[in-house]
DNA sequence: TTGTAAGCGTTATCAC
DNA sequence: GTGATAACGCTTACAA
């Protein structure tokens, strides 16, 4: 009774005065609502409003006429159960607000639209057990695709969750080659800030790692040891301390070797944030950057141009990774094939790292 | 027939070697196929699964392993569809990655886990008709209610938008008091930082502001002006530059005053971004902070701490206001009500202001 | 306590 | 071209 009363009324809102005063409770226009106000059936609608079909003209403009009157909005809920696909794919990122992560994220963002889908972002934190909800919470929206944006769940765990779904990682590599990857070649970006070190005539470079179970920390790593060992001079242990990827962290390894007494005239951080704890640690214990000391981070985030002086970095490409991993999915998504590709970092050099004269 | 096949199979997928064959043409697991498979009806499996009603133990019990045997995962669209509420927040924020708003944005993911609630982020990225479609395609979506953070929306706009949705404000006040909102005094944070400026000694301090058409900018520039006026100093156009709160309009606006010949002692950014890139063109025109220059900022960034010298800041508590923002969506999603508040801003005093000496 | 059946707002498969 | 009508997977009266 009041479901008829309120359905009619919805034919008729925007000129009726009355119906707009009980808006409250006004039921979403529906293509029900369209059919009836314009005559035809609901399977027209659909079709006028998707394009699926030829209509006649005059119907066609009935619909659209009724739709902008009534201002429908789709239920994107009920389409998706419809039909079978969500029209969006699901991301799962670490850590909103890391600026690597985001970066990718914005990229995402700028490949999808234009694109018939849309993302939806969850949060994993780093977290395996939170990884696992997010990852339950998208398919359960059931997006046609999943990103997964680093994180350290392992793509049989990924799998076990995702099943069928398409799932596209990006910055990290997949561990059984399963899944399409885009990832960065971390490695060789740490040999490169490295060596750079070397070739401004540093013998003792100091390393403030990352988390020492994360794959990007590992293989910056293995890259500082490559270049080290290929010129020539021994691995000190000594000279590699411990960090998490927080620039408290840098402070930390800071005061730490200079507690250990260990001589060093360079400082490689496993990124930019323990960069710049590092910089402020060695200010405060009067050295200076570059002059006693030189320092290079890792991903090239925005503020560290802007860092006294200037802080070289290795970049990662991050906001064209997400813009291609937006390409990839709509290809995924379309049937077709993505093979991995491993992007190189480019080593950024400013004056935090210049030449001691 | 297929079809039948399949669900058939279904129920002892976890058994059946073959059945695992086709998993890549799997069917999801619906509440239709526990039912079955503990023989009893959809009804029951759900009120099991929802603690909707009592339920005999050892059905209870059936349904339980069969969902756990089945790996049954609730599709949210057809509960969302079915009950009419979606469980989920829509948030629409202003360009993901950069930092405020990203601080709320956490506080949100935050304060909503553990709730029943989960965000839908949408980026506005400050163009009007982008943060319409992102409302649209929230409202799409069927949140049961939408959290505007900053944007340069009305409240008419949203309102055309989001109908009877709840709709909370966070990050910006609302013209018409028709929404809550959760908001910061930003005149008063600038008042502070220019106060403390003129407590220090400095006479001529520069300004370099945040776009003119946004609010915020608006106000941190009315509440400088206030500070300077109330200490009996006469306002110099000439020491307001125009910025656009990025760290490129920081090194502008200083070159510009430079180049104008203007003299200033102190400088107040309208973020910290435009800090940065202030500090920035200071040392490149060798005038040292804070000997020759102090300079201050707004939002209390992360990074702001690791400059040299750790910039003296106005911190905006962004996390807390998006912690807060999420127990009144839920508080507002319960039919409660929620008056609007307004946070005060608090001034962190770092090096890059220290009194002269 | 439990099952049956009627929606929720679409899309998609039929006949006409 | 177009209109019934059956899904889609779930919730929720309403009966039993």
């Amino acid at each position: 009774m009041i479901d008829r009363f309120i359905r009619q009324c919805n034919g008729l809102w925007i000129e009726s005065g009355f119906c707009r005063g009980i808006l409250h409770l006004m039921k979403k226009v529906t293509i029900q609502d369209i059919a009836r106000v314009s005559g035809v059936s609901k399977s027209t609608v659909s079709r006028v409003l998707n394009g699926t079909a030829q209509v006649n003209p005059e119907k066609k403009k009935a619909v659209l006429d009724a739709t902008k009157r009534l201002g429908f909005q789709p239920n994107v809920l009920a389409q998706s159960l419809a039909s079978g696909r969500s029209s969006s794919v699901g991301v799962l990122t670490q850590m909103i607000g890391s600026p690597f992560y985001d970066a990718i994220s914005q990229g995402l963002i700028a490949g999808l639209s234009g694109t018939n889908y849309s993302p939806i972002f969850a949060d994993g934190r780093w977290e395996k057990a939170e990884q696992k909800d997010a990852l339950n919470a998208l398919v359960g929206r059931r997006v046609d695709g999943v990103v997964v944006i680093g994180g350290t769940l392992s793509s049989a765990q990924v799998s076990k969750i995702t099943g069928e779904l398409p799932v596209l990682l990006v910055a990290r590599k997949c561990d059984l080659n399963q899944y399409p990857a885009i990832s960065v070649n971390n490695e060789f970006g740490a040999y490169q800030a490295t060596k750079h070190l070397l070739e401004s005539g540093h013998q003792r470079i100091a390393l403030i790692s990352g988390l020492s179970d994360h794959g990007d920390a590992k293989d910056r790593f293995k890259g500082f040891q490559r270049a080290v060992l290929e010129a020539g001079l021994s691995f000190e242990e000594r000279l590699v301390v411990d960090g998490d990827f927080s620039a408290e962290s840098g402070v930390k390894g800071i005061e730490t070797l200079l507690a250990q007494g260990v001589e060093f005239t360079a400082v490689f951080a496993a990124n930019d944030l323990t960069a710049y704890g590092a910089r402020l640690a060695l200010s405060r214990a009067g050295l200076r950057v570059p002059e006693d000391v030189a320092v290079v981070g890792f991903d090239d985030q925005m503020e560290s141009q802007y860092m006294t002086p200037p802080l070289s970095s290795v970049r990662q490409p991050a906001r064209e990774m997400g813009e291609r991993a937006a390409e990839a999915m709509v290809q995924l998504l379309g049937e077709a094939n993505f093979e991995s590709i491993e992007l190189v970092p480019e080593l950024v050099i400013r004056q935090s790292s210049e030449v001691r004269r």
